[in-house]
DNA sequence: GCCCTTTCAGAAAGTGACTGTCTCATAGCT
DNA sequence: AGCTATGAGACAGTCACTTTCTGAAAGGGC
């Protein structure tokens, strides 16, 4: 579609700029790292990367559920099912088999309790956006409040149990595991 | 026990400092207050401020969880209930009638983002410290992880919904109603 | 009552994340 | 080719938070 040569240089500014980040923090820690340091390693300005990230815990966290719009997430949840949607979603999309892998990042979700606390930001945001999903399924405004949280935060939970057991196994397993109790309720 | 001058000096001061700082949000807005200001109202120190609370958000947040001991979390948690336990918990803890009420503060978890964040890593902490209880109580390392995940957070989003609702009703209704049907599996 | 030790509040000087605002280059359109 | 709008960079400022040092006073032993 043409996607324009600003777009194109966007995009890769934007994956260059997590990727030395990330470097920078594997070599000395992530708070041994400045947002400078980080900038100057990806050769723009300190205020691009806060332009693309926000914040220096969005380098790692950089909120893919943000980026999905409402009707992306309207056709990929179904409120008569969430647990089995988020099953899928994770098979899907968490192992593309391509990149990285998640782990690279996915490892200071536990090791820095800032980014710990920008992805519990992360999630409950993602958690907000599926609740009306959820009323409209049918729930209660508490309940469905409730549901999105105990899914979204179970999920976290499923994570970081992935993460404690050094992350080589698949994530779907974990969740799979962690979340069949829930299943047997909204589903 | 004699609690000792230091000691009583220490309380009152907590005190005071954190209704200053509610006095001046509550007057000027969370952003619009500094440390120094907070500081100066409750005539101490800035350095004073960080020492008790942390982080601005703490003074807040003040994580009644973080300073409850592990023995007593243990025979307040019962891991055959977790739910029931929560509610009986809500029920003596929530309601003092003496205080002010939580309205006050709990109104900023969800009126300021930063707030909101600092909220759910305690709630995150909190969660973290039922795990060990609940895989005592059985169930596997990641299944615990989820459970007291959906257990925390979706106290946080009943809370939620008493907010939202105008924070007149006991917030015991709103939890007893939003976790019924967790209440269902681990019960 | 007096000393000694330990604790802890305050002062002060940083550090660095983040926010505005302005300027200038250039992509994209006519 | 010229025009315009987008957006990247530069720069200065704010403030949360840290660290370190110093002095006062609490608490305990004699």
């Amino acid at each position: 579609m043409a996607t324009g040569l600003r777009e194109r240089w966007r995009r890769e500014a934007r994956r260059t700029i997590q990727e030395r980040a990330l470097d920078l923090f594997d070599e000395r820690g992530f708070d041994g790292v400045t947002i400078e340091e980080i900038a100057a390693a990806a050769e723009v300005s300190a205020s691009s990367v806060y332009r693309f990230f926000g914040t220096k815990e969005g380098l790692i966290v950089a909120d893919e559920f943000d980026t999905l719009s409402q009707e992306g997430l309207e056709e990929v949840v179904d409120a008569r099912d969430p647990v089995g949607s988020l099953l899928r979603a994770v098979f899907a999309y968490e192992t593309p088999d391509d990149g990285p892998g998640p782990w690279r990042r996915v490892r200071w979700f536990f090791k820095e309790p800032s980014v710990r606390m920008a992805a519990c930001a992360a999630f409950d945001r993602a958690s907000q956006r599926i609740v009306p999903l959820l009323v409209k399924g049918g729930l209660s405004a508490t309940q469905a409040r409730v549901a999105a949280n105990a899914l979204a935060f179970g999920y976290f939970g499923a994570l970081e149990q992935w993460y404690l057991d050094g992350g080589d196994q698949p994530i779907a397993t974990y969740v799979e595991e962690g979340l069949a109790p829930l299943r047997r309720i909204w589903a």
